[in-house]
DNA sequence: GGGAAGCTTAACGCAGCCTGAACCGGACGG
DNA sequence: CCGTCCGGTTCAGGCTGCGTTAAGCTTCCC
């Protein structure tokens, strides 16, 4: 858990990074905007900690340098007590939260950890399967990085498949999964559903396990 | 943008609520933690606010409840002005941010932006497709940079789909997030409004996902 | 070789969706 | 207190995409 502190204070930047060592953060301090700005662009930090009464060089536009350059860490601001425009400001420029001197260290904490917490929940959990890849957040299917064109019907199916891929999931399964419940259906539609699945992602990517279902394997390149 | 407001003092509550309303929010209230946590477990919210110092059921209950049903959804809380260690409880709970009362209701909006925001996975407050353009902290949509004006539904509508752009939004989501609480509505009004939309923005902006939902893309310019 | 299981293609029909226009209630303003 | 406007909903008509059916073909295994 790496975090930039940006704070020109002396004193209390070292007051924070004793706190947050103490809690198991490793710490790295800007004393001024230019070092900081420059820090937040080169280094991979997990959070950072600005304070916007910089001198030189405004908080905010630390921030805004960072958005810009495509930086997405949470950044917490830190503004004098009643400087409420420089609040909104904070935000606007595209901070996560914000803490007004004075406070306690623990609250800091608190929130950082609060911050990180929340965008390490943003890491979207995917699924490849060969050339194929699946967003399990979004739904979205994709083929060689190009999103996948699905119907309702094939996207179950294909759920079901890629959510279990390399083992045989029985017809009867996937039938129930896909067509809620009622079952009865002694037809072979979702034979017509394998089949247009095949012609869009690759004929051999299901592989049929006769008397018993299907299978998806690796999906071959194109 | 649909809230769970969970507070028994009852002009505080109503106060928030109309604040909310004028900011467009779709806002449900429950006075009571038995309430509140039955509503966050089994309607979609995508935030909540909480007052810790509920009568008989203690607020940090209720939030740990919903983390304990897998909810994620992210949590203002509110406490009395000298309860330290409620704060902390309730982050220990599973809270993202709080406020003291007495507090400013613009800054209960402007935290919860900043919240929903962010749990949507955008850390600047601006976020752009193509031509469109949305300001999460004044709710601002520009077209080709010119602001657009939209009606109230329109505007829920979009705020749901562009907070979520790319990915399919389902069609119970979407009405569920527009109209507060009350659904069951067999009706067309979802597809009116999203034609109404299409005229405005673009018809290709919104693209519609059979037997699912819609979903925003790149809007094309002009 | 024969039968069973599965594949594939084409056609059909309907559910789901779109949209213009009418309807209606509430919010203003005179 | 009554018109007017605005925005949300309802309705009807039309269209399209998708799931199903059916029929003929292929593959597998005894």
């Amino acid at each position: 858990m790496k975090v930039l502190l940006v704070e020109d204070d002396r004193l209390l930047a070292e007051k924070i990074v004793q706190a947050l060592r103490v809690e198991k953060f490793a710490v790295d301090v800007a004393g001024n905007g230019v070092d900081g700005q420059h820090m937040g662009e080169t280094e991979a930090y997990d959070a950072a900690v600005l304070d916007l009464g910089l001198p030189k060089v405004p908080g905010a536009e630390v921030l805004r340098a960072w958005r810009k350059a495509g930086r997405q860490l949470p950044v917490l601001i830190l503004t004098a007590r009643d400087a409420w425009t420089d609040k909104v400001d904070g935000f606007k420029a595209g901070a996560d939260d914000y803490l007004t001197k004075p406070f306690r260290v623990e609250e800091l904490i608190m929130r950082l950890r609060a911050l990180v917490r929340r965008s390490a929940g943003h890491a979207a959990p995917r699924i490849a399967c060969g050339a194929l890849s699946f967003d399990a957040q979004t739904g979205v299917f994709e083929l060689d990085g190009l999103p996948l064109k699905l119907t309702a019907l094939e996207w179950r199916v294909l759920e079901c498949l890629v959510l279990r891929k390399d083992v045989v999931i029985e017809r009867g399964d996937l039938t129930e999964k896909v067509y809620e419940g009622d079952v009865g259906t002694d037809s072979n539609s979702l034979e017509v559903i394998i089949a247009r699945l095949r012609r869009k992602i690759g004929r051999d990517a299901i592989e049929t396990v006769r008397g018993r279902g299907y299978r998806l394997i690796a999906v071959p390149s194109a």
